[in-house]
DNA sequence: CGCGTCTTATCTGCGATACT
DNA sequence: AGTATCGCAGATAAGACGCG
């Protein structure tokens, strides 16, 4: 068997895997996790069905936005796809230099909403579970609904069937920064349990699941990594060994 | 008219990739 | 291996907008 097969096999398994982590989260978040619980027809297109006993909220009456500036000494925050919302200097994959005044950076506080708004439409939002600064060119919202558990609003607002919208209601010439529309983003429809301890449960579920499915992850990144190394200790020796033209 | 906010396009540094 | 180019993830400057 060559070493490119399985380095092939490999990287299609973690496709895989990250593609039933999402529609796992999808499948959570809209649908809950009782599988024998009445249903009832959303109203939302790329949601259809979900249990009797949810509400649809609009984005509008649950998240207000927040635009508290003046905080120059907070920490400086960033929004990661894969990480959330992140102290920016515990990552160094961030070259990003950050403006040498930080007086005009937004405040976020523990549980606000934090938006990339170029970047929303791959997935670029999420709940800060950090008190920090960030960039002005975020949105940041506070949850105004005492209904909503924050931990849980993170995972339906990164939820992959609403990516198509987000990039539906976005806007702009250049390529991969489409800005996402404030007003069209406020009109979004989001079903939700009634009661928190519902949401929570949920949360904890998908946890859970997704610590397992990233420790799987991680563990064939290290397998391909090892294979791509012996390759090019290979190509190493072909390019420089005895090779000829 | 002045000022703050929002929009838009351009800019950046470096890792990743391609090629030789 | 060494070099050249691309692409990611995001920051930021500057003009447009809008409010009192």
């Amino acid at each position: 068997m060559n070493i490119n097969n399985i380095i092939t096999q490999t990287y299609q398994s973690i496709e895989e895997l990250k593609k039933y982590k999402q529609s796992l989260i999808a499948e959570s978040v809209t649908k809950g996790i009782d599988p024998n619980v009445e249903m009832k027809d959303s109203g939302i297109e790329w949601i259809g069905m979900i249990p009797k006993h949810w509400t649809i909220k609009k984005v509008k009456y649950f998240l207000s936005e927040s635009s508290v500036k003046n905080y120059p000494n907070e920490t400086v925050l960033s929004l990661y796809r894969d990480y959330g919302v992140i102290p920016k200097d515990s990552r160094t994959d961030n070259h990003n230099v950050t403006s040498s005044d930080t007086s005009s950076y937004k405040l976020i506080e523990k549980n606000d909403v934090v938006i990339n708004k170029m970047k929303a439409w791959q997935g670029s939002l999420g709940v800060s579970s950090f008190k920090g600064i960030i960039s002005p060119a975020y949105y940041v919202y506070k949850i105004i609904d005492s209904d909503i558990y924050s931990n849980f609003l993170h995972y339906v607002l990164r939820n992959n069937l609403y990516l198509d919208e987000y990039r539906r209601i976005s806007s702009g010439i250049r390529i991969g920064q489409w800005d996402l529309e404030k007003k069209e983003f406020e009109k979004l429809l989001y079903p939700f349990p009634n009661s928190t301890s519902e949401q929570q449960q949920i949360v904890q579920y998908l946890d859970k699941k997704i610590f397992t499915i990233d420790s799987l992850i991680e563990d064939k990144t290290k397998v391909i990594e090892e294979l791509e190394n012996y390759k090019k200790s290979l190509i190493y020796e072909y390019v420089t060994g005895k090779k000829e033209v």
